[in-house]
DNA sequence: CGGTTCCATGTCACCGATGTCAATGGTCAT
DNA sequence: ATGACCATTGACATCGGTGACATGGAACCG
């Protein structure tokens, strides 16, 4: 590859001067600035990028880590993280955890190697203080869960309640036992909503029971089972909460029957096309991403202002057919 | 950051003997490995993975490039050659072009100065000959759309075989006025489809009709237009063959009164649980991807050894509901 | 006219890891 | 004992771009 030396000896410059044309020092004679900018366009000129972040110690790079990028609300935090980076010039490096918490760390780590000029994280781990060493070499912004272990920026939204809205939604609908299916135990969002699940009810005197609330509807198979037993259990329940998209896309086969009433944390592509539509708490991923950005952008801009640590965002409900009664 | 010196220095050697035993060289006392060990730890040493990249000219990272990560399809190519690298030792970097044929070159050659280690592109470009320059200093693997100006391994699915069986297929249930609908007239695995379309309508006897090729489905909004102005023609076509994932999510709602037979290139998720199931061409992404990232890592253990150039899968359709008669 | 300032350009070092080669000291065979 | 050989370790240069500082000359000041 053509470096700026080699540039250089073609100009009849030092490789400094070529430096200053290729990032727009005004201190270069135009006749200078001519022959360098013919012999850059001549040699088809490159600039090795590494060797810039190598020398400068920071990487135009924004980091972006989820957990499942086939999940369309991952997928459009980090569209929408990229779509900030790009407007700034900088470009993102996309790593998915893939729900193990144990290759979080390993793999954030090799990410933050690469001098990073900022992070945007969902961590599935439960413990992020491993992330304490890195805080003050980059601006690190967590999205949709919350940091443990360490402080710092958070966008999440109202987990809690998102779900007591959900779960109040389907009681004014006039159900009274209502089951809550997760895909995973262990995810904080989930907890969170378990939590606004229970408190719905319990606001309006409805005792919660430990065999309505499930966990593993990680796909058709796993949800279809759950369905069945939940329908086969002695009082079987009339509506289900789903605790997010995953878990509600695996029960979507089974609400075909209308045995159960639905709601769903989550909105994804074709949910409204579906049989019933399903009525979902909408969640939104764009935004999410676009505030986890900009404060990344700001935090490099003002490395000492001092910002709202956690921003919560509201949610609503997007009502359509799954927890009105089936049409006869 | 702990530098391979500083660790030098606590073990009391030199750099050089640090780096030997981050290595695994053997040529180092067990009494120096065991002084250097406790040093790295104590320090935690977490080697510069940009120097390192800087040193050696290359990158452990192989780049993925996609016009858009939101799309199902391309989200599954990426995760799918993202598994493949981590199986290997290596990460991915993933950019989406968004569809601009311009951003396209600049965002590639923005990845390819990063020194990465292999590339798998899906372009949107016409023109790729942009990539000779770098084709022998990292593999370059094609995936869905063949390379056009450059010469590089590809691995495309049987475009126009598949719209062929999708057309007989809609043949087959009665259908002769059957549309093309699809979203951008540029991207070349339209144009292949467009062209089984065609040839499939011809060896049948039956003659293409200009009014019946539409593209612009970008959206639903869009798509309903289409529909409708189909629907108005006076002789309107009575089944609709959409040519990917994204065309055929837009149409979804105004298949549900069936006044047109469907098929569709390209599952996606939910399509089978729509009103009417959607019958569909089935790609598989996965295994795009697979072979793509494979083949990187095959050129890059055997940089001399000859690979097939072009390898198509075949692919095959999924019956549902969307081309039988509605049900009465 | 001497001195100060400013401008264009160049020289050099450095970021951190590692390949090359050399130095050191020991072992073994002749 | 002497040389050949090997193992262990270190010194140094290098990858490419750029920040800090130097140089040399023109312009400008009183």
């Amino acid at each position: 590859m053509t470096t700026m030396r080699d540039v250089a000896v073609l100009a009849g410059v030092s490789a400094k001067t070529v430096s200053r044309v290729f990032n727009g020092d005004e201190h270069v004679l135009p006749e200078t600035r001519k022959r360098v900018e013919e012999a850059l366009r001549e040699l088809k000129y490159v600039p090795n990028s590494v060797a810039t972040t190598f020398r400068t110690g920071r990487a135009p790079v924004i980091g972006v880590v989820v957990p499942d990028l086939l999940d369309p609300f991952f997928a459009a935090v980090a569209e929408s993280v990229n779509r900030v980076a790009v407007d700034q010039g900088m470009s993102t490096v996309v790593a998915s955890t893939g729900e193990g918490a144990e290759r979080e760390s390993d793999l954030v780590r090799q990410l933050l190697a690469q001098s990073l000029s900022g992070l945007v994280i969902a961590p599935v781990g439960t413990d992020n203080s491993y992330l304490a060493r890195w805080r003050d070499r980059l601006p690190i912004v967590f999205v949709d869960r919350a940091p443990s272990g360490v402080a710092a920026d958070a966008f999440l939204e109202d987990d809690e309640g998102g779900a007591r809205a959900a779960v109040g939604h389907l009681v004014g609908h006039g159900h009274e036992r209502i089951a809550f299916v997760a895909d995973i135990a262990e995810v904080q969002t989930s907890r969170n909503r378990l939590l606004g699940y229970r408190r719905a009810l319990e606001s309006r005197g409805i005792e919660h029971r430990e065999e309505y609330e499930v966990f593993g509807a990680l796909d058709r198979a796993s949800a279809a089972d759950i369905a069945e037993r939940l329908a086969g259990l002695p009082t079987p329940p009339t509506a289900i909460f789903s605790s997010n998209a995953r878990s509600s896309m695996a029960l979507a086969p089974v609400l075909r029957d209308r045995r159960f009433a639905f709601v769903g944390y989550g909105d994804f592509p074709m949910a409204d096309l579906l049989t019933p539509a399903l009525t979902v708490v909408n969640q939104d991923p764009e935004l999410l991403g676009d505030y986890a950005a900009r404060r990344v952008f700001e935090r490099l801009a003002h490395p000492k202002r001092r910002f709202r640590r956690r921003t919560v965002l509201p949610v609503t409900i997007i009502e359509r057919a799954s927890c009105r009664p089936a049409p006869s």
